[in-house]
RNA sequence: GGUGACGUGGCGGAGUGGUUACGCAACGGUCUGCAAAACCGUGUACCCCGGUUCAAUUCCGGGCGUCACCUCCA
């Protein structure tokens, strides 16, 4: 069997990864905070740990793997607005925050469906499982993990002797760097919150502290521990969790599952630039996964974000997006619908090797065709047989007629006529190929 | 200020202590009414300065640059 090696944020080293159990592989990816469109960077774990989740079912077994993204849908983003769209329809607060997080939750699903993700075994709503966060905090108070002061239950982190050892950071540092204003309440300033209180015009549940929320952190603790164990496999998300949320992540789960790990194994995505300039609101070069559907198919979204290794810095373009274009239309061109295609080892080894995907396409640029539909199939471009142009708005049967017209021009050696045809369809996007098996058409960019 | 990542040919992008990455673009050829496509072939590289080594793009140290985290963020 292929041997897979993960590059492991806790050790920051490569290693051979060997799951708990090998029959319920399980990983934990953090999903979205869902108040608004996802863009391009969300994008980006979403399409890299679908394709370990499709790589762990091939090489463990599609029933084998258990593969949880959850949802946050409490977040005081959210309520702010919800808050908002409370006031101006003059609505119930808890009914716009249940209204906004259904309607871009459902966004972000299709969005990343389009992206060729297949969907995860498992995603929860943070608001699901309140109960269950509701008792871990209590958990971690009987243990004297934490704190309540003032309304709020506090995580101790001055408990957990091995606080920082995923980010790798002293207690001391970080306190000596801390730049925000420390609540008063707070016994130290790195003590993050587990239950905060909720006021009559913000979102909250019932807990032995009063109605309250649960902090950020403690959502994905307490979902992975309900639905994959006190200890799983993999834990995954963008480089930007490291810290704080996934250190605290790891501080509570561990304080609550009396030292036992969270995860064995931690993988983190790079982040994602645009055209050379970080993706920022006010650059102007926000750009959501909404947007870029409407001219670009999903695939080549997909290939694009593959070219790229997942722990590299990426730069997101245009001209990028255009060559993973291309290439993806060559492909299509050359791989033929298989019902079961081989996989090549070259393409197998590589991206068992800590997911690399851009030495992965290489091997298929080298391999046979059927290997290419295999490894395509693997990454998630599983429709291969289905040409990009089939999800363009094009007449394919108003271009077979033209290109009808054309070759009966050109027979009559009415070059002339042939050409202006030729000139009309690329004016419409479709370039026309003449190979000695006919004349075929493709959309360009 | 603290911590970390990155810097490869025109562009994208793997990888390696000594042997072709790969793709796109470019150039040459075959084919074609022409062009495109397809196919064949060709070229250019490892940020700077030291060190280790028979040999460094690859290891070590320093510098410069870019990005990220330290505060919500994939």
């Amino acid at each position: 069997m292929t041997k897979l090696r993960l590059h492991n944020t806790l050790t920051r080293a490569k290693e051979d990864f060997a799951p708990l159990d090998a029959s319920n592989v399980r990983m934990y990816v953090c999903g979205p905070t869902v108040y608004d469109y996802a863009h391009i960077g969300n994008a980006r774990p979403v399409i890299v740990f679908d394709v370990l989740f499709r790589l762990l079912r091939h090489l463990y077994g599609p029933g084998h793997v258990t593969y949880v993204r959850n949802i946050t849908d409490i977040d005081d983003k959210i309520n702010a607005r919800a808050a908002e769209i409370a006031a101006s329809r003059n609505i119930d607060v808890e009914a716009a925050r249940a209204e906004i997080t259904a309607k871009t939750a459902q966004q972000f699903l299709d969005d990343v469906t389009a992206l060729g993700s297949l969907n995860p075994t498992h995603t929860p709503r943070a608001t699901d499982y309140v109960a269950q966060m509701v008792e871990m905090t209590r958990r971690l108070i009987a243990e004297g993990f934490a704190y309540e002061a003032d309304g709020h239950v506090l995580f101790e982190v001055a408990r957990k002797a091995d606080y920082g050892k995923l980010a790798r950071r002293s207690l001391d540092d970080m306190i000596a760097g801390a730049r925000v204003d420390v609540a008063p309440y707070k016994k130290s300033p790195m003590d993050f919150v587990l239950w905060k209180p909720s006021d009559d015009k913000t979102p909250g549940w019932p807990s032995p502290w009063g109605r309250g929320r649960p902090g950020w952190h403690i959502e994905c603790s307490a979902m992975g521990e309900a639905l994959l164990g006190e200890t799983f496999d993999i834990h995954g998300g963008g480089i930007d969790l490291v810290f704080p949320h996934h250190e605290n992540e790891v501080a509570q789960s561990e304080a609550a599952h009396r030292g036992h790990p969270l995860a064995r194994v931690w993988l983190h995505n790079g982040f994602l630039q645009v055209e050379g300039e970080k993706m920022s609101k006010s650059l102007g070069n926000f750009i959501t996964i909404n947007e870029l559907l409407k001219d670009w198919p999903g695939e080549v979204l997909r290939f694009n974000m593959l070219r790229t290794h997942y722990r590299q810095p990426m730069d997101w373009t245009v001209a990028g997006m255009n060559e993973s274009w291309k290439t993806l239309e060559k492909w299509y061109a050359v791989t033929e619908p298989l019902s079961d295609p081989p996989v090549g080892s070259a393409f197998l080894a590589a991206l068992a090797d800590d997911l690399n995907t851009p030495q992965a396409i290489a091997e298929l640029h080298k391999g046979s065709d059927h290997e290419l539909a295999g490894g395509l199939g693997l990454l998630g471009f599983s429709n291969v047989q289905e040409r990009i142009a089939a999800r363009t708005n094009v007449d394919a049967t108003a271009i077979a007629d033209a290109i009808a017209a054309r070759n009966a021009a050109r027979k009559a050696k009415n070059f002339a006529e042939s050409d202006r045809i030729r000139d009309e369809l690329l004016a419409q996007g479709i370039l026309l190929k003449d190979g000695p098996e006919g004349t075929t058409w493709e959309v360009k960019r």
